[in-house]
DNA sequence: AATGAATGAGTGTTCATTCAT
DNA sequence: AATGAATGAACACTCATTCAT
């Protein structure tokens, strides 16, 4: 996990709200420095530029969310379709709980080509992965291609939460996702 | 099925285009312009601002999709589970093929809140429920929530498509997706 | 007089209104276009560019004017001072009248430089001066420099149209301009 | 008197010199920006548009009128008629002196509502008609109507400086428009 | 003669970035 | 380190003018 100074962690949070609401050419960095209380020139000691900030967000969202779910995996007393029910709940809340978090999984996932995100991105996917190669080892899961099912499991959680029928509350959405998920992986 | 005049065409065929390749903010209306080989005036004879033009760009794509997808449905003698996996291939195919309709479908389900879009959006959902139903009618498929689950496809779709790992063709991805989706509908 | 086509007039009676209403640079051609029913080329038929039409509009105006008050000059029997009377109110009512007349009266004597200004302003002068020569021969009027004093008596009309309180009729308006005038003409 | 800063009287300086010799929409942005040695977007930093800054060209110049006016009224050793000479000479040098003035004195009794206009318009006209009733309580001037009066000198003071027939110096004018006004006031 | 779709030079305005304090 | 006034390159958008019909 990186770390951030308390100032940094202040930018990066405003930023975050104030993307999450807009597109990248309508969001102002006057706006992001008045919102974080710092001067407009503070920005510019944490962040090389307007895009640099921008995908500093996206990162440190991202970074949380792989934490947090590398801790599930280490609880290896728990059986993997309870794990992967405890990720798909995870990866749902996560995402519905912060509107940024809807847009970061999109972009996330294909724009920066630096080392730190493709890093990033192969630890979230070989996690879910070696959850399913577990549950297949253990006869509980029926998966040709892990790695591949291992690749859109986010996405479709990301739909889930975007396309989201109006009333219909997270929970019932969690449950439905999960569903979805081990239908198509448990063995017959 | 919206009707464009000549002029129109080429506008959005290009503006499809360089919007595919560089985000809104870096696309330029001069660009535009001299890549239709008309003058940045004319633009705003048909479209009233730069934003204007780009969701033009992203509802016709979007037209042009549901309006293939319906033709699938339409052919009654198809059974369900062949005609999810021609909706499926085709939403696939059709994301795959141009770099713009990727960030279509992320962006047409939540954006733009006029009726148009909303018409739209509740024609493609609508379609696939359809297909669920009659599944779920003839015993081939079971779900219990079909209005919902006809809501994530398309979303499951373009992860598939963004997600997808290096070097695996269109073919394969279309089938993996394929068999997940119908695993998770079919009756046992 | 200078004489106008039937098509020229409407063009000519559009751009007056609306050059009355708003600024040079906030009236459009196309505006002016519409509001005549003709076509956006056709104003280049009769006028050379914008700036000629609105020159157009104002020499017409003042021509309108001037030649309306040649006509009470014409009248022998008339005394001076009625005269005067009768061309202070023929100025206010039509000042009054017209909003572009106002704009008018101001731009009329100092931008144009061509010969057909030049003549026109010429004729203004020279006749309210006539009427003060007049008055002077005839011991009614007390005045050593009657050219300037014609010079500047269009302008206090327009001063006194200007910046009349709200809520006084034009009559008032007409009559106390006339008394002003005259105290300053009148022998004692 | 409003005040202003170093930087803002500079901007205004360089537009006021501008506008008196340009129509509105002939002047530059740019070019005022270059003439006042500042950037373009400091332009923004104290004036809302270009209109704002037209506005507030005229504005400084009619606050600096009135207030100099109302120094002379403030003396209230001098008699009547010779301060209402004082303000006509100071009227007709101020407007002489600056092509702007001119164009200010049409605009500024008609075009801006504010608030700070209104007020400004009242200062001017309270001031003259003070004057005037001061004179007629001295039994000096006669006028049923001082307000009203009041409300037209600036006018004729205009038009007199506006009309003065080429040759003629700022002298002599200044002496005709007070000839005049005071023949039009003074009692028999 | 009459039109109005097409044009593109021209301009107001914005906003990321810098730098003197 | 922190600031925010100043900047000017960059860009969306306008609108007088043209010209094919």
């Amino acid at each position: 996990m990186k770390e951030y100074s308390e100032k940094e962690t202040r930018i990066l949070d405003t930023a975050a709200d104030l993307f999450a609401k807009q597109p990248f050419h309508k969001v102002l960095l006057s706006d992001v420095a008045r919102a974080a209380s710092v001067g407009k020139g503070t920005l510019y000691l944490y962040f090389k530029s307007k895009e640099d900030l921008y995908f500093a967000v996206l990162f440190r969202g991202f970074d949380v969310l792989v934490d947090r779910l590398q801790k599930i995996l280490s609880d290896k007393a728990m059986p993997p379709d309870e794990q992967l029910t405890a990720v798909v709940r995870d990866l749902a809340e996560h995402i519905y709980g912060k509107a940024t978090n809807v847009e970061l999984l999109g972009v996330v996932m294909t724009c920066p080509t630096t080392d730190e995100w493709s890093q990033k991105r192969r630890e979230l996917w070989a996690l879910i992965e070696e959850i399913i190669r577990r549950g297949v080892a253990q006869g509980v899961f029926e998966d040709a291609t892990p790695a591949l099912t291992a690749k859109y499991i986010p996405g479709l959680i990301r739909s889930v939460c975007l396309f989201k029928p109006e009333g219909v509350d997270i929970k019932t959405i969690c449950n439905h996702a999960c569903d979805f998920v081990l239908r198509g992986l448990k063995k017959a």
